[in-house]
This record gives C-alpha cells, structure tokens and sequence, in this order.
RNA sequence: GCCGCCUUAGCUCAGUUGGUUAGAGCGCUGGUUUGUGGAACCAGAGGUCCUUGGUUCGAGACCAAGAGGCGGUACCA
C-alpha cells in the first residue's frame, strides 16, 4: 500500500447531515413569502417579535436531554456554568417563555408573529430537515372563539398573500373537543389517564388519507403489521367506540352550517361535544358576517393535527390543485400549515391557565408545494453587467452603474480580473441580458456601447465561423451617454 | 427506531473470472482570439475508487464493521 506522504491537511468539504445551503432563488422566494405573511400579520395589528435560538432546557419543557437519549430530538449543550442549554425545536415554546418573562408588561391579547429557524435533532427524511424556517403568528390571553376565528381567518388570508387564488386552498377546522366528547361515551375519560389512548387515536385519526378506513379501524383496535413487517400498537378501543370514533370523522360535508347540525345531533348529551359545536357556531357566525365562505374555510372531522397539546378548535392550511377529483372536487396536495387553541403552554411557568391560539406554517414546505403548483413567481432579473474595460476608467463605470441603479435597475460592475472575453463570458454565465462596454474610445467621444446577449445568442445560430462572429458584432448598438440609461430600458423592454 | 437500495473526477457513469500507471462524456481552467459571450480546434488541472480492518503474492473489485446518501415505515414538540 501506498505510504502516508505528509500532505498538507485538508479537511472536507461537507456539511453535517440535514443541514442545508439554501441560494438565490430558494432564498428570495422564502423571504418573499416571510413578507408576505408578515405584511397581512402586520395589518391586522399584530407584533414582530424575535427571541434567540437558544433557551434553557428547562424552559422549553418535555424533551430534556438525559443520560439514555442525550442527542435525540432536541440540541443541546452545556454552558459554562454547567446550566443545559437547548436550540429551540418551534417558535411557540420560546412564546411562551417570553410571556411569561414579562407577562404583567404586556397589554392581553398579546397578538405577535415571528419567523426564525428552528432544530430538531433527528433522522432527516425527504423534505424533512434537522434545521428549518417556521413562521408564526399567535393570540396569547384570549380565551374566546373570536380569537380562533382571527387566526383562522390570518391563515386564509396568508395564502392569498402567498399568490394563491381563492379554491387553490382551503382552511379546514375542527375542535378538539368533539373527540373528546365523543370517546368520553366510548369510556375513555377526558383525563389524564386516557392521555396517552387519545394520543394514539389522534394519531391513527391523522393517517386517514394514507392508510384509508381499514387500516385506522387496525390503529383504533389492537394495531396494524405493515408491509415491512414493523407493527404499531393499536389504541385498543372497543368495537362500539371504533365505529363512533371513524362515523364522527366520516361526518363534515363541505357546508359549515350543515356539518354544525351533523354534530350537533352526534355529541348528544356530551358537554364537552356540545361545546364544541358552540366554538364552532360562534367562529362559523363571524366568518359569515366577515364573507369568509365555504370555499375557504371548512369543517373538516378528519383534521386533527397530531400534537398533544391542543385543546380547542385545530385548523390545517391545505393546498388544492386545479385538478378536480370524481365528485369534481379540488384535488388535496397536503396539509402546509396549521394551528390552533393551546390553553395549557404558558401555565408551566405561572401556574395560572393562559389562553392561546396561532397558526405556523413550514416556510420550505409551503414553497415546495407553491412550486408544485406553478404558484411561484420567483423571477428576479438577472443584473446588467458593465465590464471593466480599462482599470483607469473604474470610477466612471461604477458611476454608470449608480445612474442604473438610481432607475431601479439591477447593475454591477465587473470587480474581477481578466480581459473582455472572460469579462463577456461572465456575463453570459451571470445570464446578464445586457452587457455595457466603455473603452477609452467611447469615453472620449461621450459614448456607451451597449450589447443584448439574448439577442445576440439568437443571432449567433446562425453564424458559423468565428470571423464572422466577431466582425458582425450582433445586437450591440452605441449611443451617446446621455441617453444611454433610457437604451438600456428599453434594450431590458425589448 | 425498523426494512430495502446505493457510494469510482465538479456532474452522469464505465471499469472483464482479483493482475502493472483507474477511464469516458459533459463541465472547469488556459490558449488559438489581451475591444467582445456562441461554435470549432489544441492543451491542462482535477481521484485517500466513502472509511477502517480482514482475506490474498496482489483488492476499486472478495469478506466484516462503520460512516454517508436515497427510498419506505414509525415518530414528529
């Protein structure tokens, strides 16, 4: 074998596993989305608001790294005072820290919207990342339905904000509550006991669309073998409570006020069912009054979103193409946002119940799907070049480039080193459609050259020998100074 | 976490039953052409063949473990 010579040391190229670079195109369109959701957050009256990556452990609650698990679910490390710190896994918890910090400082509701990166240390999948952008918007301190029916209306105006058009998605609600009104008949208690059974029914609930009825029905009972062999433990639920459990989520149409009475008359004497069905009534009576209509906010049974912590009304943000199913409905792309009522996070801190609700969405999931639905208007035009003819003259082409700039117009003056054909090459590369010359010639004579390399690509088909080529110099015109930035305007125009 | 597939140049991939100096296309850099992006031609750079250990006279190839990637499933605050 071959002897270790003494290379100098190296180290890789690489990242870390789901972690990503994210350039240009993603980039602008991720912080053109963030704008847009932001200015409808902003609109309605709500707060910007920015808390670090890092918190406590201890203040971002459940997933405390421990001695088994150290490095799973949550980033975490030692400070040098020995206190553990963690990156935060979602924008909600570090919420609820900042309310509780300076609870008696706030005016309630504390209505605020954020965007930031988020951690979670686990096994990337496809779009699925160990780091990713959410942005949030959340009413903290108000405890009634209004406050749902404002998130929920946020939501569907985000996607108007997105560049979708009304029918190209559809806010789909339902309440907590109900469920649980309807497995309290089924013998599981709405207490903490039943916790971990109404987790997994929620659970086997949200695989609906991909598992379809019979594999929920395995999920709800005893549990499930699927085709690699791996079995998941079923909810163990009776056989009367499978069948009310998949008829309540089998019960919304597509009509608010015909889904109420539906469940209405399904929660029957259930307290909590029934309050439920009120939320729902009060939310349907303001998105009425407001022409929020059944297009763009429904009552869905089947939403459940898959978290514990939800305690109220629950809404997904879902994407619909303009493909129609058999029944001539939209066809679903999934599910890109969501939210809903949390009353229990801040209590944590205080001991006192602290009402609130939000909406968050995964801003690379949503653009992913805005893509896929040709929703995406992510052009930014490419800048014009102005190549660096002469080193002497560098000060007037970065006054050149100033005049662009001053019309709105993106420009940039060739800073590197090489002669015009690398200069031209760049151009090319940097997919420039106009490339400024300005020589000494030009200079003089109070000129500016200035070349359509789209234009001049066209023509260059045509051309076979390289004499020709660059005799006939084509799509380049020159003009006088003073009139050059209306040439490049309309050069851009044309 | 569990199951399956994969890893050779920047990219896409060849590489014979294990045999000397590991190749191609595209891309990249330079030149023909220092006042002009294409095309063409010429030249060049670029490789710990994922890592470590083993089998062998000899390993890119065979064996083992690990890492990384992809897909499915579970989980998803």
């Amino acid at each position: 074998m071959a002897k270790k010579k003494n290379k100098p040391f190296r180290p890789k190229a690489r990242r870390p596993r789901g972690f990503e670079d994210r350039s240009s195109d993603v980039l602008r369109a991720e912080t053109r989305l963030i704008q847009a959701a932001f200015s409808v957050y902003d609109m309605h009256g709500f707060e910007p608001l920015q808390t670090p990556a890092f918190e406590f452990a201890d203040a971002l609650g459940k997933f405390l790294p421990d001695e088994d698990r150290p490095n799973t679910g949550v980033f975490a490390l030692q400070d040098d005072d020995e206190q553990w710190m963690s990156l935060r896994y979602d924008l909600t918890a570090p919420l609820a820290r900042f309310v509780a910090e300076n609870y008696d400082a706030l005016a309630k509701p504390y209505r605020r919207y954020q965007a930031g990166s988020v951690y979670r240390n686990e096994k990337p999948g496809p779009g699925r990342f160990r780091e990713f952008t959410q942005c949030d918007a959340d009413s903290v301190g108000a405890a009634g339905a209004a406050a749902d029916a404002e998130m929920i209306m946020l939501a569907a105006e985000v996607m108007r904000a997105a560049g979708l058009k009304d029918g190209q998605y559809a806010i789909r609600v339902n309440n907590r509550k109900l469920l649980d009104g309807i497995l309290e008949s089924s013998g599981v208690p709405n207490t903490a006991e039943g916790a971990e059974q109404r987790l997994q029914i929620l659970r086997a609930i949200d695989k609906l669309d991909r598992l379809g009825a019979a594999g929920v029905e395995a999920l709800l009972g005893e549990g499930r073998e699927d085709e690699s062999g791996d079995y998941t433990e079923g909810a163990k639920l009776n056989a009367a409570g499978i069948k009310a459990v998949l008829g309540f989520t089998t019960a919304s149409t597509d009509n608010r006020a015909d889904t109420i009475r539906t469940l209405e008359s399904l929660m029957g004497t259930s307290e909590r069912g029934l309050a439920g069905v009120q939320e729902l009534i009060e939310i349907d009576t303001i998105l009425n009054a407001v022409g929020f209509g059944n297009e763009r906010v429904s009552y869905d049974t089947s939403i459940v979103r898959g978290l514990g912590y939800y305690t109220g009304p629950v809404f997904e943000a879902e994407l619909l193409t303009e493909i129609k199913d058999r029944k001539g409905r939209p066809v679903r792309i999934g599910s890109v946002g969501g939210g809903g009522r949390y009353d229990d996070l801040v209590s944590r801190f205080r001991g006192q119940t602290v009402p609130a609700t939000g909406f968050s969405f995964g801003v690379s999931r949503f653009l992913t799907a805005l893509e896929r639905m040709d929703a995406l208007d992510s052009s930014v035009k490419p800048p014009v070049v102005i190549c660096a003819f002469d080193r002497s003259l560098m000060g007037e082409y970065f006054k050149l480039a100033g005049e662009l700039h001053a019309e709105g117009i993106r420009a940039e003056v060739f800073v590197g080193s090489g002669n015009v054909t690398k200069q031209m090459k760049y151009a090319d590369r940097r997919h420039a459609q106009v490339a400024v010359l300005m020589g000494s010639d030009e200079m003089d004579a109070g000129q500016v050259t200035l070349k359509d390399l789209y234009e001049g690509a066209k023509a260059a088909a045509a051309i076979e020998s390289n004499e020709e080529w660059k005799s006939s110099r084509p799509a380049q015109e020159t003009v006088a100074r003073g009139q050059w930035v209306s040439a490049v305007k309309a050069m851009l125009a044309g």
